[in-house]
DNA sequence: CTAACATGGATAGTGGAGGTATCCAATTTG
DNA sequence: CAAATTGGATACCTCCACTATCCATGTTAG
């Protein structure tokens, strides 16, 4: 298909493909002649992502790049997938990386006898956000934190039930990057909802 | 305080300063004449507040603004703060009232049993991105739903266990926004790691 | 074959967000 | 009283995600 029909079929001007193409979110298509070029439903799929990512999640398009990236290359092995953090929050980069909370998290994953990489973004990511708390005054005992992460365990029993009744490789990287992504604002918001129910139990709320 | 003494408590130039008391994310010093004003702790508890919620969790001013009105109007109403969704994603707004999938979530939240306001932000939240999962094909049965929302029960548990120490109401609504707030990304962050846990395990991943 | 239209690629421009720099008059301080 | 500081207003800046315009090449209807 030409480019204008990839413009129809997802809803997505011609002028901001060319821009996708331009930032290397989209790869380019086969080219037919000097100014011919053909794309095919992969382009599509790949497309509907981006605006899925960028769109509902608001990533970056640089984040976005990366996840697309990630997908691309590791396509066959799950466990790393899985385990990427997609950037969106904060300027990333120069975390600090010796923090006292990073030892604290290398530490508490020692603890629950879980196998992560050891450069896994999300160390970082919990890390920080444990300093920050810690900063306002708002400190978090190890307690706590082991208790939550009980709960993310099971999610992640969850999570992975999702998927494994998938067998090919790149359908099963692709649905694993939009569970871990596109998942997290719904489960926030369930979230949201269950304090609020437990918030009007506890204090005898009653129906409102 | 004088302004200058609150920038440098918080680190916050005197520019960004004079750009949130524009913004109303930051309420007016006291006037001490007509170019004088005076800003106590709470003008510096607030603006540090402000840097977290903007800087760490990424928050527009306009979903900061929104958040700290909501601390200000319900104080004392912790259910209700707890409830909040706050933007930072998608462009909200006209988000469809009256999809399948708000039927759903409706459905699923008197099946569950909670008490959540009908007009919770949330419910449209949640709505929105099982919409867009299924957009991409990526359907996602009750039971499973159920399952999360079941966990989302025991996260929130641990959530009021949190703050249930806490006696001074003013207090207790800004750690109930930080913990809503802040410990999500926290959250998500040992959910991937369990994720990338997980995977390994079944898969034999073995470690690296 | 040719004239009109479509296509891909390059470049420049747009609008919004989040600050930042400059200016000024009133006020405080030495 | 002179110099420095303060608060307030306004204009400007930079980045990001697009979007509009141009142009040379290609395709297609007559």
């Amino acid at each position: 298909m030409r480019m204008s029909e990839l413009s129809r079929l997802s809803g997505v001007s011609v002028t901001t493909i060319k821009y996708y193409l331009r930032e290397g979110l989209l790869p380019a298509g086969r080219q037919l002649s000097a100014t011919q070029a053909e794309y095919d439903g992969n382009h599509l799929r790949r497309l509907r992502l981006i605006r899925v990512l960028t769109g509902v999640r608001g990533l970056s398009v640089s984040a976005t790049r990366e996840a697309l990236g990630a997908l691309a290359e590791h396509a066959g092995d799950t466990h790393r997938l899985l385990g990427l953090t997609l950037g969106s929050i904060g300027p990333a980069g120069d975390a600090a990386e010796d923090s006292t909370e990073r030892t604290e998290v290398d530490a508490l994953v020692e603890e629950l006898g879980w196998d992560v990489h050891g450069s896994a973004p999300a160390r970082a990511t919990l890390a920080e956000t444990l300093g920050s708390l810690r900063d306002l005054g708002v400190p978090f005992d190890r307690n706590a934190l082991v208790s939550y992460a009980r709960l993310a365990e099971r999610t992640a029993v969850l999570d992975l039930g999702q998927l494994d009744r998938i067998d090919d490789p790149l359908e099963l990287a692709e649905r694993a990057l939009l569970l871990t992504v596109l998942l997290e604002p719904a489960l926030m918001a369930l979230r949201r909802m269950a304090q609020e129910n437990e918030s009007a139990r506890r204090h005898g709320g009653g129906r409102r």
